[in-house]
RNA sequence: GCGACCGUAGCUCAGUUGGUUAGAGCACCGGAUUGUGAUUCCGGACGUCGCGGGUUCGAGUCCCGUCGGUCGCCCCA
């Protein structure tokens, strides 16, 4: 045929097939599902905004991170969303005073950035969303934390596989202007602090007296930096590790409290090398990583008060995390969590598979597959013409289901003969009651 | 935006210094046999060698470009 043409998928996007859509649905659900038990209320919005709402939090230089247009022959720039937050930050604005706090939200949309792909990073993923908006530290934070690690319990993980990495803007800002930094090169040195694991010991050296640090302090503020603490110290130790005074960890003590309360202190560490984006994160921020250290965060977050009225609401408190599915799955699949067949295992698995022998029985099929079906049931049946029994139930086991249903010459007296995948065993039923029957057993076997 | 490596049936790969009609194993489809997830047998579809140029008598093989993939750098909301 003239004029076809053969298409890949953009670079950096997925396409799902069952057996991963399988995946990412389980993922998905574990979300939604810690979400609702933490009382959390879903919500989404538009897969692209006017591209002004993400400048407007990020500045100009986002422009180029972005999936951007304007419609041929419009005037409007849009783009799409490349993180949820102003979207949400959006909608809580259009709310005005009518929203009542504090406001739970969650959502699972697609994300889009125009990065170059690599190990955890892709042009498309999903994202989860959490946010409290109305709570003060640390009360929001723990709420948020609390959910993430729920999720992160129920798909198999624990606090020695991942952690919960905290920083406190305050307290870190504290150590720095003890050790000598100017006020107005607090923002150069959070950058510096950031990009600590990434720079040789001479190159940070060097950046840290362009800073106004002396050698002394560089040492100390690199001890401090090493000196990540569990959550579960207590707080004066902590402070001695690091080598700074309790006072200067003094943002950290209520949040650790809180912590200790909801039972979440082994699932978390302070570590004063975590910044996070400087653009509107303040007071408290983390990651979530796991221990190995070899993939990217898992999720990350903060406070952002001050996001909603910038873009025209009223001044609301908020915080909130986002935790993506590529590094998710990643860590997962490091871990072990995640099916070895890809995926093939968490399919849905059918209630019925029906096969019929011969000419009349075939005839009876669809009937039989409709009135399971119309009772509830996943039933399904082979589309070869085979009367071979054995490849039959081939098709029956590949599938994975869990009855088949053999419809044979018995059918002039309207009865089949059910047989159970798992234990073998088979009986003959009233082609009547056979839903029924299939019901009970399936009820009786997910009561065990 | 920059760099390295990679791209041959659905999958894992083979394919000699460029040389007939590009192969294997799984998987897949149809059928026969044995009425029970199996075995055996017969048959089928299997690929514009990512795509496009170039060099050559001749390119899966060499060169350039491009599109994808993988992994780094930048960035990471």
């Amino acid at each position: 045929m003239s004029g076809t043409r053969s298409f890949q998928a953009p670079k950096g996007t997925r396409d799902f097939y069952p057996p991963q859509m399988a995946v990412r649905r389980h993922i998905e659900e574990v979300w939604r599902r810690a979400s609702i038990d933490c009382g959390f209320e879903e919500i989404d919005g538009p897969t692209f905004e006017h591209l002004d709402l993400y400048t407007v939090k990020s500045g100009e230089g986002i422009v180029s991170e972005l999936f951007s247009f304007r419609r041929a022959g419009g005037e409007d720039d849009y783009a799409l969303r490349p993180e949820f937050t102003p979207t949400l930050a959006r909608m809580a604005a259009a709310k005005g005073s009518s929203l009542a706090l504090p406001t739970k939200w969650f959502a699972i949309p697609s994300h889009f950035r125009a990065e170059r792909p690599q190990r955890g990073r892709l042009r498309e993923f999903f994202q989860w969303n959490v946010d409290v908006i109305g709570l003060g530290e640390p009360d929001g934070e723990v709420e948020v934390i609390e959910a993430a690690v729920l999720a992160l319990e129920r798909l198999g993980l624990d606090p020695h596989r991942v952690q919960v990495r905290l920083s406190h803007r305050d307290a870190v800002a504290a150590l720095l202007t003890s050790l000598g930094t100017p006020e107005p090169s607090l923002p150069a040195a959070f950058e510096l602090l950031d990009r600590f694991d990434r720079l040789p010991p001479d190159e940070f050296a060097r950046r840290g007296e362009a800073l106004g640090l002396d050698a002394d302090s560089i040492a100390r503020l690199r001890a401090s930096v090493v000196a990540v603490q569990p959550m579960s110290e207590p707080a004066g130790a902590m402070a001695e590790a690091m080598g700074v005074t309790a006072a200067q960890l003094a943002s950290i003590e209520p949040l650790q409290e809180r912590l200790r309360r909801s039972g979440l202190l082994e699932w978390c560490t302070f570590d004063p090398g975590i910044v996070r984006g400087l653009a509107y994160y303040k007071g408290i921020v983390f990651e979530i990583h796991e221990t190995g250290g070899a993939e990217r965060a898992v999720a990350g977050g903060g406070r952002y008060d001050g996001l909603i009225s910038l873009v025209g609401g009223p001044d609301l408190s908020a915080c909130g995390m986002g935790m993506g599915d590529v590094v998710l799955s990643l860590v997962l699949r490091d871990r072990g969590l995640l099916p070895a067949d890809e995926g093939e295992s968490l399919l849905p698995r059918p209630d019925a598979f029906a096969v019929a022998l011969s000419d009349d029985a075939a005839a009876r099929l669809p009937s039989v597959l409709q009135g399971l079906r119309r009772a509830g049931l996943h039933a399904r049946s082979s589309h070869r013409a085979s009367r071979n029994l054995g490849k039959l139930l081939a098709d029956a086991n590949k599938c994975r289901a869990r009855f088949a249903v053999i419809l044979d010459a018995g059918v002039a007296e309207g009865s089949a003969t059910v047989k159970d995948l798992a234990s073998g065993e088979q009986s003959d039923v009233a082609i009547a009651s056979l839903a029924d029957e299939l019901a009970a057993r399936i009820a009786a076997e997910s009561a065990r």
